[in-house]
Formats: C-alpha cells, sequence, structure tokens
DNA sequence: CTGCCTTATTGACGCAGGTCAACGCCCGCG
DNA sequence: CGCGGGCGTTGACCTGCGTCAATAAGGCAG
C-alpha cells in the first residue's frame, strides 16, 4: 500500500496542484532548504514530489519497506514507530510540519521504522538518491543534511536519557515542553495547543502506561502547572515544567 | 584538554609512527574504506590523522567542546556519554574497534556527548570538513556515512525500545548479544569475551542500578546461560540469552 | 438525536527494580 | 608482600509504576 510513491504519471518537474515550491512555502526556514540560496532552492525544489494528503491513520511508509526517500512533513503531525519482535509496538517520535523523517532508512536501504499520520497530513517526498547527487553538487546541502542527521542522533540520546533516568512527571514534563518549544519555531503558541498524539501514543513514545499518563495530567492539573481539557493543553506555569523536566 | 588535537607540527600527509595507512588496517572492511575502492582509500588516508593511545579514563572530547572530528577506534574501548542536567550521567553507547563514535556533533558543531576510553585505545581522527569536502568528490564515501549516520538512529532507536519498554534481564542479555555479535564482526570469539566496561557503566548504559545488574548476572548463571567470572564472560547458551533478548 | 465504540480517567492492589546497608574480593601501590 | 580503596555481590526493605477493573466522556454513523 505504497501511496505517496504511486504518481506514474508525473513528471519530476511537473507542478503539483497541491503546493507550488520550496520557494514560497512557509517552512523553508525550518525545512531543507534552510541553508540554501534561492538558485540552489529551485534545483532542490525540481527532485522534491508532492502529493495528496495522507488521511489520519494512513502509513506514509511501513519497517522492512524498500527505503527510497525521506519526508518532509507539510502539515499536520506524524508518528513514527516500530515493532519489537515480541509484537509490541514502540513509538520513537513525533515529527510536526517542517521536520523530516525516514532517515533511519538510508542505513541498509530498508525503513527501520512505520510512520502514520495523526490526523490528515501533507508530506514532501524527497528521493534520496536524487538527494545525494544535488548533495555532492551543493556542499550547503551536504552539509545541512549531515547536520539535520546529527541532530537526529542527538535527540534520539536525548529520549534515552529520559527513558532511563527520569520519572513519569519528568517524562510527561519534557515532552510538553519539546512539543512547546517546536510550536514556538513554527510561530504557533508555545503555551496553547492540541496534542495530535492520544494518550496511548505518548505513552508509548514515553515508555509509561496510558493510565501513568493520565494520572501524571491530573496531577499536573491538580498543581496549577498544566489546564488540560481532553487533547486542548494549556501551559499555565512553563518554568515549573521545565523544573519538573530534569528532576 | 584536547588530547588528539595538539599534534601542531604535523602535516596531514605526515605517516604517523602509529599506523600504516587505512589500505593497511585489519579494519578497514568495518570501517568508512569499507564502501571505498583502493585509490579512494589513498585520497581518504591522507586526511586521516592518527595519534598516540588514550590511557584508561582519558577523554576522547567533551559534550559541548567544539567540534572538529569523528573518530573511527581502532583499538580498546571508549564510552560516549552525556551529563544531564541534573548532573547525572547517562551512558549513551559503547564503541569497539572499527566503529564511528563523534557524529553526534556535527548537528551543531559541538559535540553533543563526552568521549572517554574504557582501557587504553587507540583512535583515528577524521576532521570533518576534509571528510565532507572528500565526500562531496567520491560518492561512495558520501553514501557510506550517511548510511553511518543513518545506521546510529535507528541503533539508538532499538536502544529507546529496550529502555522502553523490556525487562532488567531482557536488557542485559541485548546488551550480551550485541557485544557478542560486534565480536564476532571482528574474529573474535562471540561467546567468550572480557566485558572493557564497569557494571556501574552497563547498569548506567541500560537504565539500571549496579546491583540490578549484578543480581542478573547472577540469575543468568544460576540457569546456566552465561558463566561470568569477574570481567570474563562466557555465553553458555546464546539462544536463551537471544530469547530473553525480546522478552 | 441515539447508540456504539474508542479514548480517557480514577481507584485498588501487586511486583520489579530501586535504595540502603553490609561484606568480600580484586588490584594497584607503597 | 600486605594494605587500602574501589568494584562487585548479596540481602532486606520500600516505592513508583504497571496491572486489572470499573466508569465516564467524546465522537462518529446512521
Amino acid at each position: 500500500m505504497k501511496l505517496i510513491v504511486d504518481r506514474s504519471e508525473d513528471v519530476p518537474t511537473a507542478p503539483s496542484p497541491y503546493q507550488a515550491s520550496c520557494s514560497t512555502c512557509r517552512l523553508s526556514s525550518l525545512c531543507l532548504p534552510l541553508a540554501l540560496e534561492a538558485a540552489e532552492i529551485d534545483v532542490l525544489d525540481r527532485i522534491v514530489q508532492r502529493s495528496k494528503p495522507l488521511q489520519k491513520g494512513q502509513h506514509l511508509y511501513r519497517e522492512s519497506e524498500h527505503f527510497q526517500s525521506v519526508f518532509a512533513v507539510r502539515s499536520g503531525t506524524l508518528k513514527a514507530y516500530r515493532t519489537t519482535d515480541n509484537g509490541r509496538e514502540q513509538v520513537t517520535g513525533f515529527y510536526f510540519p517542517g521536520e523530516i523523517l525516514g532517515m533511519d532508512g538510508i542505513g541498509n536501504n530498508r525503513h527501520a521504522s512505520s510512520a502514520r499520520a495523526l490526523e490528515t497530513a501533507a508530506v514532501c517526498e524527497i528521493p534520496f538518491t536524487a538527494l545525494e547527487t544535488l548533495s555532492a553538487k551543493m556542499p550547503h546541502l551536504q552539509r545541512h543534511f549531515f547536520q539535520l542527521m546529527s541532530r537526529e542522533i542527538a535527540e534520539d540520546q536525548q529520549l534515552i536519557t529520559l527513558l532511563s533516568k527520569s520519572s513519569a512527571d519528568a517524562r510527561v514534563a519534557a515532552l510538553l515542553v519539546s512539543i512547546s518549544t517546536r510550536n514556538a519555531r513554527r510561530k504557533l503558541s508555545a503555551i496553547r495547543f492540541r496534542l495530535s498524539m492520544s494518550r496511548v501514543d505518548i505513552g508509548n513514545y514515553l515508555g509509561l502506561t496510558v493510565e501513568t499518563v493520565s494520572r501524571v495530567f491530573s496531577r499536573m492539573q491538580k498543581l496549577g502547572v498544566l489546564c488540560v481539557e481532553n487533547k486542548e493543553i494549556e501551559i499555565l506555569d512553563r518554568d515549573a515544567l521545565v523544573e519538573m523536566a530534569d528532576a
């Protein structure tokens, strides 16, 4: 069920109905074009493939599928997850607009995780061999992509630390702070937002059960740190939250 | 205290007293040269810097230090770790001969972790800007380095899953299997080896206390899966160990 | 609007692993 | 060779979070 890959009649340079180009994209300052000059962006633009949005629950790619492209989130939220040998699921990350996913597949040409939309989402597909070719010609692009991958490593290491050392409260606090910060980068509210992922996904990502996540939310609400109303979150005391995140 | 970086009188092409070249290196089939042809290896060779060995406990680099190079382990073992805001330490990886470390520093030009030798160790330093330049000219090298970074991401994700979902037994079993496998790649015994890291480091890496690690070792010994004698480990029943690793 | 199904909350209870403490054994150093 | 300090092991106890269960609250179909 490849949703994105099937666009046999598109030629790469054909304008897509879904979005004009990287150069007009509001997210270009967060995304791959970040390090590029106008002319370079145009070249990149020509390899990027846009397609129809994914519906909630649809897969962008699946674990162990042939790796072909990385993806940039244009709108919506995706989660990446892997399935363990004993059949359980581990959420390895949430991806918001402007963020790149799929880089874990480069290593051996198969996706090391699956990715699915948590809500209606649009992505840009960036065929990796084309990206490689371009990178060899455009040092800024090569460097930027190395940096993106490196940051993914560093972020994973932060999650490792969180899972290894922190209490349930600290884990939830850290996730909320992370979402808040990433919202701010996209010029959205850092203190009030809607969680696009379920409690189950949050628990799964943080190595906690749903019940514990729920209890932590309740506790934080009681403490006046958060206001939780279903999926709507309001951060009332960000400092306290940051404090809790490294306890 | 930069130990490796201070070699002001070396010119990059000067032969080092410590090792002739990548092309004669026994580890070249695991390391960066893996994907390269003979002529390309020579070019790579010219940017690689070898230096005197690190003593046990010495740092190769420290968190938040300026990032300049990645490193390949030639002999010995290193651990990478980060210090959390509240002052505790999280071991993020162990690095054996043929493995590359330091890639988490590319993202923002500072090392995201520290690395220190667990025993006397020798490393090759690979200045990153030179590696970038070379990568742009040698597609195989570029690809291989992308792959190495991607694999680091995938491995971190595996650790995340381990920390998030697995029992103490499973964690220890998984580490032993990993070490065993990596030993085999280097043509060393997969069933009998010496742990170069302390119980503290193991516990820290796996998100467990020393006591728990010790108890797990004892339990496995009682079950006839392992023979533990101080730092010497013999795997008596590898299948059982693999079984335990995903329980 | 009604009903059904999925998601979230809350409570009671148990257990894996953390904590604290005591002790033995390497190993390096004088 | 003998002494000291770190490292490893073991035991007893405690606690944070998982498990199980019951209930409530959305949300989507018809």
